[in-house]
DNA sequence: GTACACACTTGACATGGATCAAATCGGACG
DNA sequence: CGTCCGATTTGATCCATGTCAAGTGTGTAC
């Protein structure tokens, strides 16, 4: 399962940011541990949503960026002919929101992919806070300019890579953030569906099918549904010239 | 040409953001009268490029985002096999750079399309002041947050669109900027080479070609060289369903 | 003015991936 | 345990756009 992260059972009304595995990779790593008292005050405990379950809706007054604690989130923009444009997967420890921080309504929707708790951080509260611990809003920073950056990743992907180079770039992106969350980089189940996966990487849903059992073909990986699992990592990094270069904090 | 843009004569060694005409546009707007000089002390006088020249070169220490004063800049990514990607094209009042604030390197490589002026923010400083000013350090998250829905605008562009609603979407883009700049929406030169549209658009430059050629047979547009005119604004809306939501402030 | 290099256009052809169609799998639920 | 519906796979065909190849401007340097 995904969500194996070990992390500990957030006190109903107060999140404790002191305890979490994950205060190395999110917001918390940029704080002293004097200060986390601050950030503990403002943010709010995790809710918790089933899979399908929005955290936030396109167009709706933006509030908060949240924090995946545990499960996945994907986020999407939706144009006026309904259309949609999957423009990311978020896995604990990431911040979902930062695309509108800033802005008056949020920019895109974010949905569960599976069962999912997350930690809310209300934005003026946090541009408060960022206002008074420099590093906290270094760390911001940091992380918008990531997401910049990311998203220029997949611009180029999108229109440099063919589909087997995306696929393999979105597998190696996923096994490295798995890694650093000290899950298997090569054995997991993908939180998304192919459909998401097709959409993110501008390809149809049977390309990816095709590619995926391409691949497996090929020995490089094997794949049942959602279980995956990476037979060899050189070569899906040879197929992806464009070493996986995304990935967060 | 494209940089009619009146502006000021700025003082060899302070530039006057009071006194500058795009502080309408730039981030002078989040500041007030008051606090200006705070942030005429920091920034540093705008220096020119020659078209060609480079302002800042990727993987080098980040220093500076800049401020485009007169003329035009394009910022591209490269990778290790030496491919190039367009990622943005930006016009004077626009801030370059914020895709690296926060991090130790330039992401991308800034170069100037024409003879152009920057004003010049040292990070450092910068980031002092946001700390200082919350107006400021909104407007910053909101240029940011703008930033990546952008490029987000752009993936969508690219895995959704054909060619012709990719340079729809562009010229709509490029129309509304000039027009917000007080310039003409309808007759202007492009400050970039076929080359660079079709790079940024992930298309080839025939293809670009021939769909400029389309759009002129069709009574849409007139070009000749950089120089075009958009006969039929609305006609360019319908072949771009997506509506032109880029631009920046 | 002439020439060179480079930007742009146009044509002919090849192809990766989309689309359409249909079969199979898998999981939730009674 | 069977049923049903959505997710996934597989196959056949088509087309938008890339690629290759020529040509035609266009601006700059001498």
């Amino acid at each position: 399962m995904a969500q194996a992260i070990p992390f500990r059972q957030a006190s109903p009304l107060k999140a404790s940011c002191h305890q979490c595995s994950l205060s190395n990779l999110c917001l918390p790593l940029a704080i002293e541990e004097n200060d986390l008292d601050r950030l503990e005050d403002i943010v709010q405990q995790g809710r918790i949503f089933n899979r399908g379950e929005h955290i936030f809706d396109q167009s709706t007054p933006y509030r908060s960026c949240f924090a995946v604690k545990s499960g996945s989130i994907k986020t999407s923009i939706i144009t006026e002919s309904g259309e949609e444009q999957v423009t990311g997967f978020f896995m604990p420890g990431e911040l979902v929101g930062l695309d509108s921080i800033g802005s008056e309504h949020y920019a895109c929707t974010a949905k569960a992919l599976e069962r999912t708790s997350v930690c809310e951080f209300p934005v003026d509260k946090l541009e408060e806070l960022t206002g008074k611990l420099p590093e906290l809003q270094h760390h911001m920073y940091h992380l918008m300019s990531q997401e910049i950056q990311n998203s220029h990743q997949l611009a180029m992907l999108l229109s440099k890579n063919t589909a087997e180079e995306r696929i393999a770039a979105l597998l190696l992106s996923l096994s490295s953030r798995f890694q650093r969350r000290r899950m298997s980089p090569t054995n997991f189940s993908l939180p998304m569906a192919r459909n998401d996966i097709a959409n993110f990487l501008g390809l149809a849903v049977e390309t990816v099918s095709r590619v995926f059992t391409r691949f497996q073909n090929q020995g490089i990986i094997k794949a049942r549904g959602r279980e995956v699992e990476l037979l060899d990592i050189e070569a899906l990094q040879m197929v992806s010239r464009e070493f996986s270069r995304q990935g967060n904090n």
